[in-house]
DNA sequence: TAACGATACATAATCGTTTAGGTATAGCCG
DNA sequence: CGGCTATACCTAAACGATTATGTATCGTTA
């Protein structure tokens, strides 16, 4: 900047505000900086930028299944409710080699904090110790598709409704009659996994069924493995197989693959997420469809305007820490699309169709 | 800093060398540090970091196709290179709403020069004015699965033999006796397009075959509704469909799906990019498998190389200007899975074992 | 025409670190 | 004991922007 100065002649003050655009400076100043400037090719220093304003203009996505097809909707959502607002989005990953990895979270939140992000977006709960460090620096924080933790159970967070989702869900199985359900689920980190397992034991209970539940750590492989080992230690077929989310489908699917299980005949195959080829495999999926995009959508909105409310108190003097209030708290509706896998013949040939059909879980709050 | 700096008792330079883990600190006020730093929840500000020393440690992922799966691994590959070295990454992403956009492309780049990126990886083929920018700002480019642009040939890049990969293809259809051949592609923006078209060219030629083209925007819907009117002005269906890649192949399956075309026995289907549920798919695909995240490897490894050498070159008084060898460009070897849709039965029922089947293209050069 | 306010610009402090250059102390050697 | 070196530490100057405060000029108005 200092070049561009000593180039117009012009003090730093005066080319900061013609830059930013601010008022103070006559039009013909203002041109002949950002002509000077352009000439130059002069880009800001973000880090001065950053050091100097207070304005924190990051937010952070944490993550750790970047596999799993349902992140890239959601970070679709959250991008088109951020761009508008001049947000920068950052992803941070927290798996290595698709295995969540708690220490790995730690490296992230000190990260994220380093370089003093306005608001966190977490797809997973995150460890409480590293609530408290985000608290302390007054980062909000809003989780997605995923409780808050125990000890701050006021956060703000757009789920789904997994629990009322799972009921659907049982409800369609017991349209089948299937009275010996296996679910295979991931572990308790992804926190939707309470909400989705106590619907479905309510359900079976409900319907007169048998839900035996196996845990499985959350990618294909593992899942795969996980399930060829309860079938042969049982020894035989559940009626139905719910699997908890994509990666677990996946590993499903493979292993029926290999073994030469029959899906729907042998065993009828219900999964959790929708995804770009649900309706191509063999057979057609039937899936519970959270719909990602809107909860991502959702839960940008509601951080934005959060991180607004904190930067108003704060210019009024107040305190700094963020407020939460329980309209922060969403649920979003989810869909039960209806395909082959659960062993429902297809009303009519179309795909498209179907999905017309498919059953709305609830409304969100209004 | 101030803070732990009086809670010791101690000055900044003794904290600042304590905390960094440098030496002319003695282990006893180290410890000291340490301890109050700790007490205090002391989190240094990166923005201030990095505004003082010059050194740069982040490196950029540019790409406009995250919904592409071969991206996904990519990434896992680069992340795999860079995460020992603690470089951190970050991904900027130049699509809007799945397409590539232009004005995206030049604000990213800003972005990236205004946080002073180490280095950038582009999946994608950048406009010259901005190849011009990072050059000026002595930022290392290297680009992935993709061309460095006419303006500057001698970029660094780490792609996959594309024209030899359409050889293979090609050969492959002829062994079918396939005749009429159609190649439905994304436009030229993403550079592997004229390899991949080139190679088919000449393959088609070389067996007496006839290769149609058709061009499309980079998405599924796009995709489907192309190939579509395509197949509506023609009134035919070719040999053969060769789609260039994932999302391509997506909209290519679900238009056969809803118009019934049986896939292989109506027309074949040969694609490009592997992905997970590829083998579970009706019917099984035939597929190029780009070692996705080889690539993302051996580029991040060549960057870091190349950073290291700046930095080197910086110190020893040189020029700040990235020196980009021969043999920073190069190629990985890429394999033809067999499956079921291209025509041909599988030689066993269970899958695995045609990966090993499958045909390796090429070595990478020594 | 003196007083006042608005405008356009300048000066210099500031953000939170790192680091060049300096000083005080102690140990060692001849 | 003087001189030399090494160690541990300090002071203060950067880094590159923003911005609070100050000032000169000019037009307006009582």
């Amino acid at each position: 900047m200092r070049d561009v100065s000593r180039a117009t002649g012009l003090s730093m003050f005066t080319v900061s505000r013609a830059l930013s655009g601010a008022d103070g400076v006559s039009e013909e100043s203002r041109n002949h900086v950002l002509k000077a400037a352009r000439e130059l090719g002069y880009i800001p220093n973000r880090a001065a930028q950053e050091l100097r304003r207070a304005s924190r203009d990051t937010v952070a996505v944490i993550t750790a299944s970047t596999s799993n097809s349902y992140y890239l909707e959601m970070m679709a959502g959250i991008q088109q409710a951020l761009r508008p607002s001049s947000w920068t989005v950052v992803v941070g990953d927290v798996a290595v080699d698709g295995a969540y990895d708690a220490a790995l979270e730690d490296r992230m939140i000190k990260r994220l904090i380093e370089s003093r992000v306005a608001g966190v977006i977490s797809t997973l709960t995150l460890k409480p110790e590293n609530m408290a460090l985000l608290s302390a620096w007054d980062i909000p924080v809003i989780f997605v598709d995923s409780a808050p933790p125990e000890t701050a159970e006021d956060f703000p967070s757009v789920t789904t409704d997994n629990y009322g989702a799972s009921l659907i869900v049982g409800a369609h199985l017991a349209t089948h009659r299937f009275a010996d359900w296996l679910l295979l689920i991931y572990p308790r980190k992804w926190s939707t996994r309470i909400e989705r397992e106590r619907g479905l034991r309510d359900s079976a209970m409900a319907h007169g069924a048998r839900l035996t539940v196996i845990e499985t750590e959350n990618d294909a492989e593992s899942a795969e493995a996980t399930l060829a080992a309860h079938l042969d230690r049982t020894g035989s077929l559940p009626d139905v197989l719910i699997a908890g989310n994509n990666p677990l489908v996946l590993g499903a699917m493979k292993l029926a693959r290999a073994r030469g299980i029959a899906i729907p005949d042998q065993m009828a195959l219900v999964g959790y997420d929708e995804f770009a080829w649900s309706s191509l495999v063999d057979p057609p999926l039937t899936l519970l469809n959270e719909r990602s995009e809107e909860i991502g959508r959702e839960a940008a909105l509601i951080l934005g305007e959060i991180i607004d409310a904190q930067a108003e108190a704060e210019r009024g003097g107040g305190s700094k820490a963020p407020i939460y209030l329980t309209r922060h708290q969403r649920q979003v509706a989810a869909d039960l699309v209806i395909r082959r896998s659960c062993g429902c013949a297809p009303a009519r040939p179309e795909q498209e169709r179907m999905r017309e059909d498919s059953m709305t879980l609830s409304e969100p709050p209004s």
